[in-house]
DNA sequence: GCTCGTAACTTACTTCGAGTAACCTACTGT
DNA sequence: ACAGTAGGTTACTCGAAGTAAGTTACGAGC
């Protein structure tokens, strides 16, 4: 007497299922769950996630890619508004920082489950870190456009990879909320990407 | 007509093992690889690596612990002499760029494929970090003690974390070698921790 | 230089979960 | 009412983790 299975729009069946995986995986990690658990939990029969998915690793790559999207739009959002690479940074930073945590569950998945299974997750975590390096470079270039690419790039990568450890650090450190975060990251580097911008000459000296 | 299968002392016969291990795990990944291809490949079966280690996990977690050990050694050995805090972070940091170039693909395993796939990998993943972040932690206390330990803390990990994603740019752009990463990093962080040293007290005036 | 004990090893399984082939049924438009 | 199909299921195969029970190389003691 299992309840009558109701069929469902395919949009609406998928987004349910991302749900529920990114869910599952997140509690037990991707390894420890097994396809017919998900599928139990989402009261479908397991062919079904082969049918949208194709395999476990492309529910995984579903559910990583979905943050990665949801992630770019709440931070370009955030820093639309911004005149200053000092706000650009400040209010990007702790857009991210905000959506860890609305999202603490699946942002260990992310981080720490999703790059270890499979290569082509390992390359849609990639995509995630690419946008935000790319945003911080440009924002580094458009105000610096002197600046040496490489090193725009590295500061980049610098940047992100603080923030990264510090989302992990903080779900342990509840009292750390993403206001206080933004001002450790920006009090550590702040000084520093100042300095050397400082040194460089502005894009209206340069026109 | 296969080579006469000699016998080894244990402690040899796991040291090989860890050895092929990391090195068919960093190629192909933890999942892709399987218990029988890394038995063949020492030239033992199975259950051997069963009787060595436990698990496969277990197996990882090893390889894990050992590199673990020798980056700890080295750093340690690397900030022995060090006078100032930027002398200890230039030189910390500058050991730990020097292991990734020599351990590129181990390293590859140990952030990223390691993580995902058991909690106890996690744990040893997360001992190596915490000993990074112990270490800086416990040079800006000893040079600032009235400094604020969850401050120090969060600007350990932020230095953790940059440079972890550092080193896995670094992989991809083989012209930033350990000095050059290096500089990348102290210009980016130097300033702001400076800043923030200079405004505590120091322990001359403290005592 | 034989033989006994055991550390080091193997063969031959069981089990479990990813992935698949082939078939079924509720709902839609006509 | 009925046909067509989107959405679904049952019942398998296959490969790899893990294990039980048996086997062999090798040094110690005589």
């Amino acid at each position: 007497m299992t309840a009558p299975r109701r069929r469902m729009p395919k949009a609406q069946r998928m987004a349910q299922m991302l749900t529920v995986a990114e869910e599952i995986f997140a509690e037990q990690g991707y390894l420890a769950t097994s396809m017919d658990e998900i599928a139990e939990r989402v009261g479908v029969s397991k062919p079904m996630l082969y049918e949208y998915f194709g395999s476990k690793e492309g529910l995984l790559i579903g559910c990583i890619h979905r943050a990665r999207t949801e992630l770019r739009d709440k931070t370009a959002a955030a820093i639309a508004g911004a005149g200053s690479p000092e706000e650009f940074l400040r209010l990007g930073l702790r857009a991210f920082f905000e959506f860890i945590v609305d999202h603490q569950r699946s942002w260990a998945l992310l981080r720490q489950e999703a790059a270890i299974a499979v290569p082509s997750a390992q390359e849609e975590v990639e995509g995630i870190r690419q946008q935000q390096t790319d945003m911080i470079g440009s924002v580094l270039v458009s105000f610096a456009p002197a600046i040496d690419p490489l090193e725009a790039e590295a500061f980049a990568e610098i940047v992100v990879g603080a923030c990264e450890r510090l989302a992990v650090w903080c779900e342990r450190r509840p009292s750390v909320g993403p206001a206080l975060a933004t001002d450790y990251v920006m009090a550590v580097i702040w000084p520093g990407v100042a300095e050397r911008l400082m040194k460089l000459p502005s894009p209206a000296q340069l026109a």
